[in-house]
Order: structure tokens, then sequence, then C-alpha cells
DNA sequence: CTAATAGTTAAGTGGATGCTTCAGTATTCG
DNA sequence: CGAATACTGAAGCATCCACTTAACTATTAG
């Protein structure tokens, strides 16, 4: 877990991946857009890598990176659950409220 | 965006996050289950504060802490979109290979 | 007032990060 | 073959990170 949103916190892996969104592409290609030198690329996708968001493969000289959904997907859920405990919390918090002044109310409701 | 997968991405910083959802923590109950000094914590909330996750305010001796859950939403969204380009992705390369299936079938049908 | 509590500040440390340059190693082209 | 291409490895460097200890400042309780 730590990895993968490690690997997300960087901006210039981040446009890694988001090259790699429209199809799979080599290490210079990822480079290119990038003003940072190509072993600085190479230790960017080792990292993503790591983290299992990216997976390559060599063939001749060329390495081909792709993405490997899983791993975001992973992070997605980690936030997804809990934004849900939370929106779920508030409901339990509007229920509570709403309790709490149904009671004021009848407290105050002047008996008769 | 880096700030937030930054604050994401250690497990301490997990860990206290988890904790608030069950409702606003001070910072000793937050420093309670995890094995660093209070310094550490406090430390840790900065940059959770920083990342706009967290937001704490302090009355009397004690400072509360509570979740701000927009910025995990931010999260949630670039990674959620993201893997949606992705599913397209797949999606229209599906449809290609839908397409040359059938034209290599039409290409093999043999012309009568 | 004194002591306990809750947190803050500051300084330091070891290790990771992001980057560079320079010097390789394969692989492919002409 | 020799030259261009596509990376790879190693070393070095400034900065950041997570953490510590020690000393300090409120604030509240007895």
């Amino acid at each position: 877990m730590d990895v993968v949103f490690h690997a997300l916190s960087d901006a210039n892996r981040r446009a890694m991946i988001d090259r790699l969104l429209d199809g799979p592409a080599s290490v210079s290609e990822l480079a290119r857009p990038l003003s940072i030198s190509l072993p600085a690329v190479v230790q960017h996708l080792h990292v993503l890598e790591g983290s299992g968001v990216v997976r390559s493969h060599k063939e001749g000289r060329v390495r081909t990176c792709e993405i490997e959904p899983l791993a975001l997907s992973t992070a997605e859920r980690w936030i997804s659950e809990r934004r849900a405990m939370w929106e779920e919390r508030l409901d339990r918090l509007g229920e509570f409220l709403d309790e709490q002044g149904d009671e004021r109310q009848s407290k105050n409701r002047r008996p008769r």
C-alpha cells in the first residue's frame, strides 16, 4: 500500500502513467515529454514497477512498458472504503442529531 | 495532488486517518495506538493538515483533529478517472480485435 | 501555588529520494 | 565491420523524510 501511494506521489511518475494509458510505450517515449534525464526516467520506472502499477518487458534493445491496473484499483479501493465509512458516519451523526432534536422538542413541549 | 498521495503513503498516517474516521480525536488519542513519539505524531499531523485531508483546532490545551474528506475524494477521482480511461482503452482494443477477427474471417471465407 | 497534563519547538541523525553525469552494454542499421 | 540507438549501472550530491531526545509553553486539577 505504502509503495503504491508513494509511486503516485510524484508528478513525473503520474505523467508516465498518463502516457501509458494511451497504450504501451518504450522508455525513451516515456522520457520524451519529461524534462529529466533518461536514467532518471528509468529510476521512476523502477518505482512504478516496484509498486505493481506498471509492467515492462524487453525485446531486443527496447523495453516496452504498460499499465497493470490492479495496483491502481487497490489504492482506489482503500480510498473509497474510507470515503464510504465517512459518509456512513455522517449518516449516523445525522440520525443522532435528529433523535436529539426530537427529544429536545418533546422536552420543550409543555405538558398540557 | 503530490501532497495528498504523499500523505497517504505512510502507514502511521493512514492509521491516523482510520482512527479519525471513528470521530474526532486529540493528538494524544491519535498517538496512543502508534509506537512512535508524540512529536512524531505531531509531524505526521502537519503533513496530513498540509495535504488538506485533516483539519484541527485547539481549545484550551487540547487540539482536536477531524477528517476533511474533500482531499480524499480528489485523490479518489484522480485514480478512478485513470481506471476509467484504462477500461475504455480495453473496450476500444476489444472492438478493434473483433473487427480484425471479422476481417480475417471474411478474408478466410472462400469466395464461392 | 504546585503538579500533572497536552502539546509544541528545536536540533540532530540515519536513511531514502530525485536528480545528475559519465561510462558502460547490447542491439540494430548501413 | 563501424556508427547510431536504446537503454543500464554506478557514483555522487542536495534535499527530504521519519524519527528521536531534550527543553519548553500553555492549561487545568488538587
